[in-house]
DNA sequence: GTGAAAGCGCTAACAC
DNA sequence: GTGTTAGCGCTTTCAC
């Protein structure tokens, strides 16, 4: 065992008990991996460095006899800039971080997509991060990309409310809220209009003569959950239907918590005829609740979900859904970034983008009011 | 418009014309994102900059009443180690790539997912590309990673028999293929046993009387279609049922592909009783193909998909399928990599995951075979 | 044990 | 127009 390793065992902290912003005792590169630096495309051409750096970053004041000779120089040595000296001269990475909850929900992954497609040909990488909507995570994560020195961030935030968030994002020199409200953040935003869909599913469901309507929202903490229990409930009130506060559920966002909010609510004296569920994972988890019961849509429940995936759109039949358009999500956060990194003082965008609902058939007229009317 | 625009149009090369390998024209950050230096630290701590940064890296040789003071000091400051710095000096960046055709695909999402839960907490963050199954495209892609000196790469390329495609991907510390076999690379790598699955679900058909099986391949460019192509093809001959060649159908991985090749299969004069969808993309392509002919699974046509879906097993009937842990390939991709990494000189290891059939009630009794029986 | 100093490869003053 | 040179922040000899 080395005196290194050695080492870092005495002071406790080994490897993989905290998490690591670089890795450490790694071997050093082989030599094999060198490539031709300014130093040998120089001396090829037979200019200074200066004239090198200067041609190759298509600045004036080079001849373009010697500029031509550069170029041919440096692609007979297959010359690539380090882009790590360049990160240090010039405080510019060429990366831009993204943090979402789960990369592999595939609605960040669409987002992820989006972006990377608006980014890659400007010449920017993406590197992704999971929070796993932890906050205190998240802030660990946002530290690493800083320490990266990565240009900007495009945060999905696990807690919008969470202390020195707005800081942590505002140490870049651009950032971009993913349909987030951070309070006291000056950053640039795309949000979506939740309200308008959801409130059009809402009318849908009453006008079939739904009265006990079901929402399972998704933590308070993000401006999504938080619209949708705010529209929730000035709809109710605006169509005169009395609340019943058992009907409106907050809290996680995974498949298990919505799995349970719809079991507690389906156990209920009285359950509601229609759910609403939040989100992509709370459908999951509903279809999983409603497929343990036993429970037919349309005919047993009525359902909306929001954000439209291949098993609203492929069921039989196809479900009711508030949609959105992940990928100009995506793309504008990019847009966005892109715009702010290159006129950095330009003012503060708020990009917001439509949400609607269409109604597919996992709705229908309830059983109660089906008595009623026959 | 600034004299370096100009120039810029001026040689014809306008950004986003080509693929750019690092942003150009971009402002310089303002100062005001400046964090603490080495210096401010040795600066603090009344020590010189090596000692911080011996102590700081855990490196023996140093007091351990310095080494508190240091870290008092660093502390202090929120002293965060430049990474380009770092980078430059030791050839090592503490990232490792990812290219996958498209991480949208659920999955890529789910390997990228997995791979990042595994390096993450070891200090590695995870840089990621699509090339859209483009080989020309992602040979740009390695070339900006190499350029970015990202420590390894983990990827599932587009063609396997690219030129020069071995050479690119040795060129890393570190790289892992993501079931691919790329002849002359001596590249680590995670492959899924497809065979044996398939064989299975080829088993399972033939059991239930299917003769005329028909097989949704990818393209044979990468090592799951080509596989898949020829436990088919074997399987059959094991079975003795004749080969029909209209019927093992390979080409494009998109969903448009599947779609086409279904509907070109089904409108043969003697069609399948099974379809076997080699990939989800190459699914939903069968999926919508069926659904607009309007066939019913499985009592029109028996189906089997390569890969678990939301869709497939979701659906009603859940879909037999074959499956593999997309966690795992991630996993095992990280830790291959981990393991390179810490050893450069360790001997080559190609890993084999399962994969398992799972029959659940989407295919059936042909009904030819039923009539015969009747 | 600790400090001084030399670079890693690049860009940007600054001279010429 | 072009060359010389001073660092960017860090790690790592090499003295002491």
């Amino acid at each position: 065992m080395s005196p290194a390793e050695l080492f870092c065992l005495d002071t406790g902290r080994a490897l993989g008990l905290a998490l690591q912003t670089f890795p450490r005792n790694v071997p050093k590169p082989s030599y094999s991996l060198k490539t031709a630096t300014l130093h040998d495309v120089a001396r090829e051409a037979g200019v200074s460095v200066s004239t090198v750096s200067r041609a190759l970053n298509d600045q004036p004041f080079v001849r373009p006899e010697v500029r031509d000779r550069v170029l041919l120089a440096s692609e007979a040595l297959g010359y690539r800039p380090d882009v790590s000296a360049r990160s240090m001269r010039t405080g510019t990475t060429g990366a831009v971080g993204l943090i979402v909850s789960d990369i592999s929900n595939p609605l960040f992954a669409a987002i992820a997509k989006a972006a990377d497609t608006a980014l890659s040909p400007r010449g920017y990488a993406l590197m992704i991060a999971n929070s796993a909507n932890d906050a205190d995570h998240e802030a660990e994560l946002i530290s690493a990309f800083r320490q990266r020195r990565l240009d900007g961030l495009i945060i999905a935030a696990a807690n919008e409310g969470a202390a020195g968030l707005g800081d942590r994002i505002g140490s870049f020199q651009a950032s971009v809220l993913l349909d987030r409200d951070v309070p006291g953040s000056r950053a640039d935003a795309v949000l979506s209009d939740h309200g308008a869909g959801l409130g059009e599913a809402i009318t849908h469901l009453t006008s079939l003569g739904h009265r006990r309507i079901a929402l399972i929202a998704g933590t308070p903490s993000q401006r999504g959950s938080r619209v949708r229990i705010e529209t929730f409930n000035a709809e109710l009130d605006r169509l005169r239907i009395p609340r019943d506060t058992t009907l409106c559920r907050s809290g996680g966002m995974t498949i298990e918590d919505g799995y349970r909010a719809v079991s507690e609510i389906l156990a209920l004296a009285e359950p509601p005829t229609a759910i609403i569920a939040g989100n992509n994972q709370l459908f999951a988890g509903f279809f999983g609740a409603i497929r343990d019961v036993g429970l037919r849509i349309p005919d047993d429940l009525s359902v909306v979900a929001c954000e439209e995936t291949e098993l609203t759109s492929f069921h039989a039949p196809p479900l009711d859904v508030v949609r959105r358009d992940m990928d100009a999500l995506g793309r504008t956060a990019a847009e966005l970034l892109l715009a702010r990194l290159a006129t950095p003082n330009r003012r503060r965008r708020q990009v917001v983008l439509p949400t609607t609902f269409e109604a597919r058939g996992s709705s229908a007229v309830p059983r109660s009011r089906q008595r009623v009317t026959t």
